[in-house]
RNA sequence: UGGGGCGUAGCCAAGCGGUAAGGCAGCGGGUUUUGAUCCCGUCAUGCGUAGGUUCGAAUCCUACCGCCCCAGCCA
């Protein structure tokens, strides 16, 4: 089943046994988001489920707007979540599915309650049907109109339907059980009035149907047998049942529920990713920052290191916390095995080879990666004069210091062993220039010493590179729960969220970089060329994930 | 006793009466022209708590405790 031996989730258990004993010939399962938002990461679980097990099973997988409130509507969301279910590699069913498409059968549905005696008109306000509901240890008592004649139900209704009544004035319920335990099932309101048009079917309605009305039903129409959400739903499921026990629908879907995703460090409440827009606090709904998978899109993240990061914290029905750590491990896990490396110096030092011939200039080779020997080899031009990393010299340091030190060596990675012999300081006394020696036999060779210097530095030459500048993005919260509790998230923002770096030299071919192709710039960690920002000659890099750093662990000892 | 769920390591998660998988993180070591990757080792006498049944319990029973969801004409 899932080939590397991963014990199977209850769905994939309960599906299995569907299948086998025959009460499911075949699997259809349908992601259903409400066009309301931006998809983010938690939503990218149910994508993985819903699609995957599809897949797994041989069966379909539907994309179904939800799209029964057009105050909360845009068609602008459609195109969004569109394209990242398809950035994430998944195909959908068939035509997309809306389910509004469903309205008139809908609605001939509610007719058919109604006719049964199951359902009828209510003039309770919202503010009195509350007072009738109940509350949540106490019985909610019967509506005054809830006896109506189907006649007089049937007539109120059409009446709805053709706007002779304002919203709110009244709505149709259906007649459940207003004692029931389950206050979902305390006589629903299945349609409503909501007098504006919608995104899909125009000026077409005046009352749309209810979550509650329209889900189930909307399975059975396109045949889903197995409706899967999140566990706060779990106690619609009698209603869903009821439905579809009391309706003549042409199949008999199931629903079951799973535990949504909660990550640290993260917040993914729309009405809080909107204040963090409208503050200005990032840049937009795809700032690399933010938990969109447009964002993260943006940042580099690929769409195999989501699917991996999806698959590794499994599904269950309990509620937990995931760490981001997984997600930055799954990052990275892919970019390692995919990314082509290059070199990029974000604070260079200049470093001049006295004995490296004036004038000369040779083009170097490096591989594309360590392993994969498909990806094509690189031209590193070099030259007399280098930059490396300000952070990769020290006039003096312990034997930990695994990088250039006065006197001592270091190779310059994919090009020639160097040693450090003087140091030029400004007025302030800053470094501003190292002079080093260069060991011209040791280019794909050991020293003729048999010395291995032990560290290795990335470098780019002073007079052949790309001038660019760089994006340092680091986790947007600094609270493990920006949101818990009583908390105001806005005052977990991380200060240091976002370092930007300009006058980095980057080695020439990343000029071509495309955006959201991640690179491994050795050493730092894996970046891509930023969508919005920079121009052909001076791009931005954003960095996706920064490489594990044990060297940063040893010093924080 | 309002109803519905869930409790296995720092985090995620297998396990379904035969003596605690795996992954992430951590720790120790090896390889390495990336302080990366990779490789090896290590990490729960313990499964929310207390009783009980049993030769044997994370798994069954009882009682407690804790956490989550539900009172939109939102989804």
């Amino acid at each position: 089943m899932t080939s590397e031996s991963k014990p199977a989730h209850f769905l994939q258990n309960i599906i299995r046994e569907d299948l086998a004993e025959g009460r499911v010939s075949r699997l259809a399962t349908r992601f259903p988001p409400e066009p309301n938002g931006y998809l983010h990461i938690g939503h990218a679980k149910s994508i993985c489920l819903n699609f995957g097990l599809a897949e797994e099973f041989g069966g379909v997988c539907n994309l179904r707007f939800d799209d029964t409130n057009p105050a909360k509507e845009e068609e602008e969301y459609v195109d969004s979540i569109k394209r990242d279910v398809t950035w994430l590699g998944f195909r959908w069913a068939g035509d997309i599915k809306y389910t509004s498409d469903y309205f008139d059968q809908l609605h001939d549905w509610a007719l058919h309650l109604i006719r049964e005696g199951k359902a009828y008109v209510c003039d309770l306000s919202p503010e009195d049907a509350r007072h009738y509901r109940g509350t949540l240890k106490e019985p909610g008592k019967n509506s005054p109109y809830r006896d109506r004649s189907v006649d007089e139900n049937l007539e109120l209704f059409e009446k709805m339907k053709n706007g002779e009544f304002e919203e709110g004035q009244c709505s149709l319920r259906a007649k459940i059980d207003m004692a029931a335990p389950n206050i979902n099932l305390r006589d629903p309101v299945i349609y409503r009035i909501k007098k504006m048009a919608h995104h899909q079917t125009g000026g077409k309605w005046c009352i749309y149907p209810s979550y509650d009305f329209a889900h189930g039903q909307s399975d059975a129409i396109e045949g889903i047998s197995h409706s899967i959400c999140t566990l706060e739903f779990e106690d619609h499921r009698p209603l869903y049942d009821w439905f579809i026990e009391n309706l003549p629908v042409p199949a008999q879907p199931r629903q079951y529920e799973f535990a949504r995703l909660n990550l640290n460090y993260t917040v993914v409440s729309k009405r809080k990713l909107k204040q963090l827009v409208d503050e200005g606090l990032v840049d937009g709904w795809d700032d690399p920052r933010m938990p969109t998978l447009s964002g993260q899109r943006r940042r580099g993240v690929t769409p195999a290191a989501i699917r991996n990061f999806c698959e590794m914290i499994g599904v269950t029905r309990s509620d937990s916390v995931v760490d981001v750590g997984m997600l930055d491990y799954s990052i990275r896990d892919d970019l390692d095995k995919n990314a082509p490396r290059a070199m990029c110096v974000l604070e260079p030092l200049k470093v001049t080879l006295k004995n490296y011939p004036e004038g000369k200039r040779e083009v170097l080779s490096a591989p594309g990666h360590p392993v994969r020997d498909d990806l094509p080899a690189r031209e590193l031009p070099f030259t007399g004069t280098v930059y490396i990393e300000k952070a990769d010299f020290r006039e003096e340091a312990n034997k930990k210091y695994k990088r250039l030190v006065l006197g001592k060596k270091v190779r310059l990675r994919n090009a020639y062993v160097i040693q450090a012999e003087d140091v030029v300081k400004n007025d302030a006394g800053e470094i501003v220039e190292v002079i080093c020696s260069v060991d011209l036999d040791t280019l794909g060779e050991n020293p003729a010493d048999g010395v291995k210097p032990k560290g290795v530095i990335h470098w780019v030459s002073a007079d052949e590179n790309l001038d660019c500048e760089v994006r340092l993005y680091d986790r947007l919260f600094d609270d493990p729960a920006p949101d818990a509790g009583g908390k105001n998230f806005l005052e977990h923002v991380n200060p240091d969220n976002l370092q930007v770096l300009s006058g980095c030299k980057a080695e020439i071919g990343l000029a071509k970089a495309e955006p959201e192709k991640g690179y491994q710039f050795e050493r730092q960690g894996y970046f891509c060329r930023d969508s919005h920002y920079g121009s052909a000659d001076k791009p931005v890099f954003n960095r996706t994930i920064g490489l594990r750093d044990s060297w940063a662990k040893e010093q924080n000892k």
